[in-house]
Order: structure tokens, then sequence, then C-alpha cells
DNA sequence: GGTGGATACGTTATCGTTATCGTTATTTCG
DNA sequence: CGAAATAACGATAACGATAACGTATCCACC
């Protein structure tokens, strides 16, 4: 019954065929390039339609050479900071008529290089790269022969890419000042990945305001950028807990594994020891007690970041380097304080999920 | 001092002049063909090690009629459901040689539709759809031109598409017979998307259950399948909550919603309400109480659907439909079973995040 | 020495689309 | 009314890679 559709697409010559025309008119027709009678027109119209045409992508970009493809590389899809940049990306691109091509490295810096390759391969009109995680000069390399790129907190490189920086430093100093006005003096940093240029961005914060107290970092602790690494994390300061009053996190899921761990352990937070994660995931307001963190607009990150990328596709450099500034959103991890307690609490409601 | 590259990627035409021999050559050593001499290999293989040389993957899927692209399609990239399918599926297809190609379609069916088209537009060689929330007909209309597809957790067009199922059904009842034995009796379905194939299974298992032992729904909520869908059920449940005492949730991000919600409107869980989510993602056992669920092996689900696509395309139809099982994670938003809660702990242990 | 068969290459044609240029018919205007 | 401009369309040739086929060379073996 079904009938079974010619095993071959419909190309333009078939269009042309039924139509009665020239390939060239049908091209003509379809890309509104004008130059085609009206009742042409109509005739070519219809019979696209008939036969289902779909114009073969692949003939279009090798003639263009363009291939109306994006890719956005970020270092692990299952860290929920990074999905909401994606639909951020895809929001600007699909309205402009490109398809987005994510790719997930798994934090791995060798896989990184390799999909670069692979997106060259596929001709992708332009690349993101979330948080790369390559070395100075093995990025510049691998960026080198792409179109157009933007680079998401990775100030490297500005001669050959567009940049996005989220100010980590100033974020990071506003919390731990606020700490150490509460009181605190022995800080952790759960320092996440050795190699994420965001990392070391967050320690010179801390770093920064703990001197100017006189004060120096108890623990350094690096640890992959997930729950586990919070576990990990938690593990190594278990022993020594006595001795420590706050921990300030690489992201928000090593505060919330380490939170658990610390909850298991009978480790009170905040009263006796602070935690600060980062990016504001979801699950940071949802959890006991609820996570202070900084707030990064994620969607908004992965919007501009598009828009800039199409801006240097179509050669309009206009923005070279924007730098966003995260939100301070306090919770109950870190000690309320007493005099901004009723603000504090207006501010949560507002960061409640929407 | 930087040499800018050649505006144009070289082509087999530039490797084969600096090598000294036809294009045909260069493309014989570099596909590895054979029917080419020793130290011509040699010189080929140099010169386009010089010119970093690529081939144009579009050239080369118009000769041969394939991408070695496949194409996922996901409802929500913001719900840490689907990243962990999209890992999966990834993993089995970079090994293979297949670029995957996400698409994240927020939960709208026309949008759903509309990607089934670009996906074909660049020639996917296969696509896989999680939780298509088109109807019967269009979603057959849709796919019927991909050359192969494999669907998660959609029944329909045996005929045209892999299947892998999840039995949401089973699931739920073993936890609504599980609930009813410890005394509950007034439970909520809240629905999900109404549009969901999945939402359907679930119900069944609640409402078999439920006539089993002549008991029915109190409320049949439909509401989006995330955070905020837990909290307009939760809107919508507060003014009778005394008349409810289970609610059974389409999927994890609801029942959190729900939870916080009701901790802030004072709704004991479990004691008062027991909340169960699906799914099993790690929010769920990182909030207070924890949460029970239904596991599903998401990334086993991406890769099976990945290998049976891969089949598929390679024309070998072996497994035509697949059902796996979730696993009820018992946590603290169901009562302990006194005689089995030792065994519960042991349980929660195992199933802490790793 | 001639025939057969490897082996190592080059030529040609093709995938589907479209820019370029050419051709033909139609209109416009001095 | 005739010349020139305009419009509508077609033929050709690319884009880059590669099957299919053709050719040239060399060795083996009768």
């Amino acid at each position: 019954m079904d009938v079974k559709p010619p095993l071959r697409a419909p190309t333009v010559t078939d269009v042309a065929a039924a139509a009665g025309v020239s390939p060239m008119t049908v091209s003509r027709v379809l890309n509104g390039r004008g130059g085609a009678g009206e009742e042409t027109r109509r005739r070519v119209l219809e019979a696209a339609q008939a036969l289902n045409y779909r114009p073969n992508a692949f003939a279009q970009s090798l003639k263009n050479d363009r291939s109306n493809t994006v890719g956005i590389i970020v270092p692990d899809i299952v860290n929920p900071f990074f999905p909401e940049i994606i639909r951020g990306a895809e929001l600007v691109a699909r309205p402009a008529g490109y398809t987005l091509l994510s790719c997930n490295v798994v934090e791995d810096p060798e896989r990184e290089e390799e999909v670069l390759g692979t997106l060259l391969d596929k001709r992708v009109d332009g690349v993101i790269i979330c948080s790369a995680r390559l070395d100075e000069e093995r990025l510049l390399r691998a960026i080198q022969p792409h179109r157009a790129v933007v680079l998401i907190n990775r100030s490297a490189a500005k001669r050959f890419a567009g940049t996005i920086e989220v100010d980590y430093r100033a974020g990071v100093e506003a919390v731990v000042s606020r700490l150490i006005a509460q009181g605190r003096r022995r800080f952790v940093f759960a320092a996440g990945p050795a190699y994420s240029h965001g990392g070391r961005k967050r320690r010179e914060g801390v770093e920064a305001v703990l001197s100017r107290h006189g004060l120096s970092l108890v623990h350094d602790v690096p640890c992959t950028p997930d729950l586990q690494g919070g576990i990990d994390v938690a593990a190594r300061l278990k022993p020594s807990a006595a001795e420590i009053d706050a921990v300030i996190c690489y992201n928000d899921l090593i505060a919330l594994g380490l939170m658990k761990q610390f909850e298991m352990a009978g480790i009170a937070v905040p009263d006796q020891v602070a935690i600060v994660g980062c990016d504001d995931i979801p699950a940071a307001s949802l959890v006991s007690p609820p996570l202070t963190t900084l707030r990064i607009a994620k969607q908004d990150l992965g919007e501009m970041a598009m828009r800039m990328l199409l801006d240097r596709i179509a050669g309009r450099n206009a923005q070279q380097g924007i730098v966003i500034e995260p939100d301070l959103i306090l919770r109950a991890t870190t000690p309320a304080d007493a005099a901004q307690s009723h603000a504090d609490a207006t501010r949560e409601r507002a960061a409640a999920p929407i």
C-alpha cells in the first residue's frame, strides 16, 4: 500500500523535469533570486512540493563554501552548567539559519583537539569553545584554521578569537570578603581542574582578599568538576575538618558533593564550615541548606557568544571581548548577616527557581 | 610574522601538485585503498602533512551519499535526563566514525518536525528520537524519509524504526504497590506533558494497581516536565493537601519542584505525603529527604540506542525492539518499611552518587 | 620473444547545486 | 518602426573527492 519513495532523493533535475524547465530555473525560483516568470514560478513550486524536494546541503555547501553550521564545544554535557549555554546558543543560531553541532569532550584535552579537527572536516562556519582545557599553544594551533572562533572563559588569543569572560575574580572576592567580615579565617579552595583558566581566576580572587587580611589558604585541593570531585575533596578534608571554617568551590557540583559528605559526617554547614559554590545550577537552590553561589546568566552567555560568533562569521568583528559579572546569591550555606537578613530573604525569593 | 594560511583550504589537487602525482593517487593513498607505490605513498603523505590537508567532508558526502553524521533529538537539553543519553550515544558514535548532531526541541512538537527536516537536509545517516512529542501520524510522516531511525520511549512505527522502551509501567506498579502496602490510599499523578507516550505508560501503571485495590486517582495533573511543573502542581495541591498521601511524579524535576514547595508550605514528606520521582537524576539523591525514584540507566540507554542505529544504518536490523527495566531506588521520600529498613539502607548506599 | 597478468598510476565522469554567460522573446522609447 | 534595453530562461562549467575505466610498465613463464 505504501508507495515506497524512490531510493534516490529528488534533485533539482527531477523537479526541473516535472516542471518542464531547466534545473537552473528551479534553483532560481527556490532561492528567490528572481528572474523567473510568475507562471513558471508557480509550476516549479508545485513540482518541488509534489516531489517533496529538499536541496542537498552538501552540494550547496560545496558550491558556496559555507555549511550554515556552527559548532560548540563543552567539556562535559552532563554538567548542568553547559546545557543552558548550549540552549542559549541554539536559540540564536537557529533563527539565523544555522544548525548547531554541539560536542562533548568529556574533560579531555586530547579530545578537545580531536573534536576541533572533526569540526574543521565538517567545515563549520565557526566554533564556540567553552572553558577550553588545552594549553595556550595547542589551543592556538587548533583554532587557527577555523574561520571564526569565540572563546568562553579563556582570555587567550584575542587576536584570533572573540572572547566572553565571566569575572569570577570579582565574584569570588565579594563572597570571601563577606565571609571574612563574618569572622571566617581558615579557607579551603576546592579548585576544580588544574588546567582551567576560570579556576585560576577564582583562586586569584580568594588569595587576593586573604592576603589583604594577612591570611592564606589552608588547603588548595584540585578535583574533577563534578559531584565526585566534591566527594573526593570531602575525604581529604574530613580528618582535619576542625581546622577549617569555609570552603570556596570551583563549581556547584563540587559544593553539592562536598555538602552531602559533610552532612553524613556530621559537619555542620554553615555553623562549622561555610560552603560557597559557583554557577547557580538548579540543584543549588533545592538542597538543604540551599547553597550560596555565584550565579552566572548561562543562557544569556550562550546567546551572547552565538551573536558574537555570527558577527564574526559575517566579518563584523565589533565586540572583541566581553566581560560579564556573576551575581552573588546568598543562601544558607553561608551565615546570614543579622543586619542584612531581611534583604537576603528578599533576594533569595527572587533567586528561587521560577 | 604569522604565515596566514591561504584563504582557500588545500584540496586533493593541491596535495597532488605538491607530491607530483595525480589527485586520484592522493585519494588512493589517503584512503588506504592500495594501488600506490611505496615511494609515492611517502611523498603524498608528506605533502598532505605539509599542507595540513583535510578532505572536504561535503565533497565526500556528495560522492558517497553518506554523511557519517547521525542526529539525536531531545525535548529539552536542560533536563538532566537527556545529556546522559546524549553522552552515551556519542560514546558509541565517535569511535565508529560518526559525528553526533544533537538537537534540542524545547518541548515543542512543531520544532520537532522542523528539526527532523533540518536533519534530513543535512543528510544525516540516521536519527535517534527521544520521547517524541509528535502524534502518531505526523511522527510517521516525519521519520519516513529518514534512512534509519531509532525511537526511545515510543512504541509506534515499529515498521519504520527500531525502538527502545523503558518499562515505566512495571516500575510504577512496583512503587505504587509498595505504597499501598504501607497504607497510602489517596494518590496523585503529576502527569507531565499530555502528549508523552511514557507519561501514558506511567499512568497505566498507577491506575492498574489502584483499581486492583478498588482505588482511583484523586488528581491527575498535567504539567511541564521541569521544576516549574512541580511548582505548579504544588500550587494546585496545596489547598487540598490534607486529602492526599502520595504523589507519583512523571519525573524527578517535577518531584523536586514539588518537594521544595511542600517544604515551604510545611507539608511533611514522607509522613504526610509520600513523593516518588522518575529518572534518578543526580539531584534526586542530594536533596533532603533524598528522593525515592525509578532509576533509568541513562547512559546505557544512549549507548544501546546508538548501537541499534548504527546496526540499522549498516542494514542489520537485528534488534527491532528492546525493553529495559527501571530500578526502584528507595530513598526517604517514601516511608521506610520496618522489616526492610536494613535492606533499604544497603540499597541506598549503592545508589549514592559514586 | 611473445603472451598473460600484476602493479602503479592517470583520465574521465559524476554526485547536486548554482554562478556566469548566452540566447531568445518581449517591451520601451526616440 | 527600428534599435536598444529588459526579462525569462537554458547551457556550461565549476565546487572537491573518487569510482570506473584506461594505459603504461615490468616480470614471469612457456
